[in-house]
DNA sequence: TAGATTGTTAATCGATTAACAATC
DNA sequence: TAGATTGTTAATCGATTAACAATC
């Protein structure tokens, strides 16, 4: 929503495919893996979309976007599906992560185990504050912002996470981006300025509350 | 995307509005905060399209959906603005809310500002942990997830949030809709299994990683 | 073969945008 | 009055759904 939840795409150079459906990629891939892991073999897209509340067409048609992955009369397997749906998403490979801000919301993050379970290592911290520069949190190491060059060269540094005040975001962005920072997932509750080049994705715990309120206040569909 | 973030409504009894006419909603009053706190005493359709990318008919469109808020010729008043889209939302009033969970994430939430500052009071947090029941986190106390019911009814909670793990989080939902709860925030990355009457959002944290790995690898518009 | 299920096309539905009269 | 800006209608655009031939 937001920054967090776009719904429709505004591609760049573009593919085609719009935000809604690699959007919902990412739960048919938590979906498979859980299959997955209760020992199913296939699925069809019935089921999938019956656990997602989607139409079975529309599963069809979001995975025929990207290719041919099912079997006529079978269905899909699971872990045929899986490995294609992280092609996809690009995390069939390892992505190097930095969280900036390290007060309770980044700490929170650096002990995320969703994150590495999911292809994302936590190789740095950033922090403005002495008192925890040179600390280690949950085994990463906390940096002084000055020394975000250094270590985003060090660790070729692609994605970076936003977890510090309002009033000090757009600074952190601003570093990121001078240092080549191409994609920031941003947790302040502001709107970012950034350059066309970098991608952003926004997560305003406050507005998710928000939005809850609303479909409880107004009965309406909650997701 | 997700149990976070769908795109289209789906109603119940609905009033015909779009979900994703809702979430931007949220976006306008935190920008028309912002613009508020720097002084500005009224804003336009067009000025409020380009800070957060849309263009001056969506806003327009939006804020019509609900009212007439604007003055032809001058623009909305900020203030005004903001009540208007506070009572559309529902948080002109305050709701209380529980946490179920106090690992670091749950704790990370309970020491939040930015909920007590759009109108959100957390009154409880629950765990199973012997050694976390009878604490205070941020001034909040942690109940036994036993004592849900005494503290719902106490407190009349309508909102919870679950910041269990995955495996613990359905059973965690089953028993806040046991107990009356209205709305559930859930970040276990799972999809919860709910009746009907009860809303829900979704934030998946790795997935929003993920969502925004694909437009980095892709070029795509990020948010 | 009968039953299941895909990938895809065409039809439907909904959301966004452009344009403009009405208003300040 | 001239300039700015809203609210709203009609036109465009895009996404979802239904249906079905092809496949296993």
């Amino acid at each position: 929503m937001d920054e967090s939840n776009e719904k429709s795409s505004t591609p760049g150079r573009d593919a085609g495919v719009p935000k809604a459906v690699v959007n919902r990629l990412s739960l048919y891939l938590r979906e498979l893996e859980h299959l997955l892991r209760g020992g199913q073999q296939t699925t069809s897209s019935h089921q999938l979309g019956r656990v997602l509340g989607f139409t079975d067409a529309q599963v069809r048609k979001d995975l025929a976007y990207f290719g041919h992955f099912g079997h006529p009369g079978i269905g899909y397997r699971c872990d045929e599906l899986v490995a294609a749906i992280r092609r996809i998403l690009g995390t069939d490979q390892p992505w190097t992560v930095a969280i900036v801000g390290v007060g309770n919301l980044g700490r929170a993050l650096l002990g995320y185990r969703g994150f590495s379970e999911r292809g994302f290592r936590i190789v740095a911290a950033f922090d403005t504050d002495a008192s925890k520069v040179g600390s280690q949190i949950e085994g990463v190491e906390v940096f002084h912002v000055d020394r975000l060059a250094e270590v985003a060269r060090a660790h070729r540094l692609r994605l970076g996470v936003i977890a510090v005040p309002a009033a000090a975001a757009q600074h952190a962005a601003d570093q990121l981006v001078a240092h080549g920072i191409e994609g920031i997932l941003n947790f302040a509750p502001v709107t970012l300025s950034l350059p066309d080049h970098v991608r952003r994705v926004g997560v305003d715990l406050a507005i998710e509350l928000e939005q809850l309120t609303f479909a409880v206040a107004n009965r309406l569909g909650g997701e």
